[in-house]
DNA sequence: TGAAATCGGACTCTAGCTATCGTATATCAG
DNA sequence: CTGATATACGATAGCTAGAGTCCGATTTCA
């Protein structure tokens, strides 16, 4: 249903350690085995989740010994549905109604089923919801109330 | 990321097939073959879905022939959280923030994320969107009263 | 020159989703 | 009573995507 795979967790982790580090001095670089070694993730992983999100334009990166990368947009210029959008790829709720107009002809199950079109209003109030959501609402730490240690 | 099974995708088919016949006639029964042959859906698993409906009180059964499934529950008394928890199981957002009290001792990343709690308020915010909807509004051919199209 | 970093491909392993088969039981029509 | 059509249920195989590992190449600093 509704889960995020391990590299987009990998990914949140990653900026908001990112970003808490560079609040005080914007130079400071991480290394993909800065971030592993301090959450215990696999390292392998954590390096390509980086070269991802370096990719996508988030970070930018410092090649070399002293290298690493640096966080290059805002958190709070970055939605959730577009975080997803990156780490995941586009998906839709239902196999019926992937908002592409061309792989589909009519529907998956021989064009008798109507509930296509009624799944893409579905899906597109989630990606509302989804947008709504500020990557820096996430990595921050203070919306909240006291939950204990 | 977020996506419906295919057993999710196909009890919302039965159900709003259900739904729409029964508007008319609310002593119709609905076979599993019956679902099935209209859309073009693997027999088995549609009855297997249909049967875990009828498990959790959402629709009734009659044996023997001239059986079949009719609705219980109003589709308006059942959100899609509640849907989707039937149907695949409740889950969480992230590994780290599975809201079970006694399964999680700190993090799955040797507590040295801070980030569960925070996870946390995220799931409890996609877990509030999930329940304000209900599925009639899915199963329905036209929602567009309130909010804009 | 070597250590530490990004970058990139190829690969295995695994869990969970999807589907299929076989069988037992219940009910109705004739 | 018998056959057709249902639900009910277990066992099992296939498949796919996610998760992780291994190996190597390139770049940069001390």
């Amino acid at each position: 249903m509704i889960k995020f795979n391990r590299t987009t967790e990998y990914g949140l982790m990653a900026l908001r350690h990112m970003s808490r580090k560079q609040l005080m001095d914007p130079s400071e670089v991480t290394s993909a085995r800065e971030v592993a070694d301090t959450y215990g993730l696999p390292f392998e992983i954590t390096a390509k989740t980086l070269l991802r999100l370096k990719d996508s334009g988030l970070i930018q990166s410092a090649h070399g010994a002293k290298g690493g990368y640096t966080l290059q947009k805002s958190l709070e210029q970055i939605s959730l549905a577009e975080f997803l959008d990156l780490m995941e790829g586009r998906q839709s709720l239902v196999a019926c109604a992937i908002d592409s107009d061309e792989s589909l002809l009519d529907c998956a199950y021989g064009n008798r089923c109507e509930i296509k079109h009624v799944m893409g209003r579905l899906n597109e109030k989630v990606a509302r919801f989804l947008s709504g959501i500020q990557l820096s609402e996430i990595t921050q730490e203070s919306f909240n109330k006291g939950s204990s240690p």
